[in-house]
DNA sequence: CCTAGTGGTTCCATTATGTGAAACTAAGTC
DNA sequence: GACTTAGTTTCACATAATGGAACCACTAGG
């Protein structure tokens, strides 16, 4: 699983798996279908050479081709890889029935997150009883270093990995109280280390806080982040915190229920 | 688009990159990690060329291996990239207010559903009384010819793309009514082709039945196909029949957004 | 302690594969 | 009818994939 250190090139890395699997992202990252001139002017390969990706892509059903139009599109075979991968590989299927009840319990919007490329990735959601419209749902990506489940996964890598990752962080300042430069984000993770959770204190969106708390393996290591995510307006910091123990608690359970998911019936050996 | 004839061998076709996604597609295949030596017992890749494709996926973040165990899993890449493929390259993101609009019209289960690889992929879902869970059920994957999202779109295919359709089809018998040989299901597309909707009377799933009609292009192409669902002891075929109206007229909004969107404005540029 | 066996990783000569400049075709412009 | 623009095909060349075999790290069993 090895939530932390996904390596992972994104510029060209290996071989020409490699490089096909960068024009499948350069297509993802459009949101919407592309022509070949869209994707030739990123220069990223000689037209002769993307077009062949662009073939052997499209006979593969990883993307789909429009004849009349000439667009090209994330094919459907991504959808059904990606449903088993969430079944298999992400915690969102272990963490279903706690998340439920912590929904319930809470009544607010539940977070369920990995790490992915030194981004967050939300791989499940509980909506509030009283829904909030906001940027997040299933397989989306946000920032790790203005976000609550970010913070609280950060925190809790080894240095190699986080480091590696601190690199990767744009720190772009979404509104005023994002953390904008690295030392000022290590200095809070500290503070998160110690306590064992994170805020969002509107560091991502206006109006939208949020208390998170890291999923950790019995080995200390970060498999994810879960959080519960409210408004200003209807709630506050302080209001969250209480909550804190609930979710801590929550988090363990899935910890526990995902260490016994993966050593399905061996003898269990400590490090 | 070419809902239809989506070609991808299956068996190793096109180059690396090809064999890299079989390989990927065997790790699906297992609903759990696996080892290196059961992918091995495979035989599709001698012992170093395995072990190549598997480091190099893993590197791409397509895999995850977990270094105490060794195994590999699918990595949540995928799940990113299916986000992307499901919001550009599905029907779901148009079809969603539709889908809700018949949900609450109807109070009956509703799928939406697009062919890929002779199989019906599910890409939304709405719950009569559950509210949505995305990857939970979109992604999964059923058979064709004993489904009605699957009659309904295979009765709308080209000559083509149907024969090559049929020849992939198990007809495996999962009820006394399902449909088992390929001339008794070549004789009711006929009739669904004419009247333009499916029933599936029980040929899944004892119990389950549903009515079904496709959605087509403005060129006739099917794009996919949606149904409602419901069971033997809430309702009956005859009722179900009733809201075939209604449905088409779902069926036709959708196809009509859908293709305003694929000639969208220009010029609009994500992050 | 040695030996055989299992499961995974690395080497390296061979050659298949991917590469990309350039030539070519098909549609639009002006 | 000359002139872009957008996509497709060719082909000599070199890179990158291949896979048999050797190699390690363990574990078991004698």
């Amino acid at each position: 699983m090895a939530a932390d250190g996904t390596e992972h090139a994104g510029s060209t890395g290996d071989g020409t798996v490699g490089k096909a699997l960068d024009v499948l992202d350069l297509v993802a990252q459009y949101g919407r279908p592309v022509r070949f001139s869209d994707l030739l002017e990123h220069r990223l390969f000689p037209k002769a050479t993307l077009y062949r990706f662009l073939q052997t892509l499209t006979n593969q059903g990883m993307l789909s081709h429009d004849v009349q139009t000439g667009h090209y599109a994330l094919g459907v075979r991504l959808v059904r890889l990606a449903h088993a991968a969430w079944a298999q590989s992400s915690l969102a299927p272990i963490a279903r029935p706690f998340l439920d009840e912590l929904a319930a319990a809470t009544g607010e919007t539940i977070h369920l997150a990995q790490m992915d490329q030194a981004q967050v990735l939300y791989v499940d959601k509980r909506n509030a009883t009283r829904p909030v419209e906001m940027f997040s749902q299933a397989g989306k990506v946000g920032p790790a270093y203005c976000t609550g489940v970010g913070k609280a996964m950060l925190a809790h890598m080894p240095e190699a990995a986080l480091e590696r990752a601190l690199q990767r962080q744009s720190f772009h300042p979404f509104t005023p109280q994002t953390l904008s430069t690295r030392t000022a984000l290590r200095a809070e993770l500290v503070t998160i280390r110690a306590c064992g959770y994170a805020f969002d204190r509107e560091e991502h969106e206006q109006g939208i806080i949020c208390v998170a708390v890291p999923i950790l393996s019995r080995s200390g290591q970060v498999m994810g982040a879960m959080s519960v995510t409210s408004t200003t307006q209807r709630t506050t910091l302080d209001a969250l915190e209480q909550q804190v123990g609930r979710i801590k608690d929550c988090a363990a359970a899935i910890s526990a229920a995902a260490e016994s998911w993966r050593f399905p019936e061996q003898n269990q050996r400590g490090e």
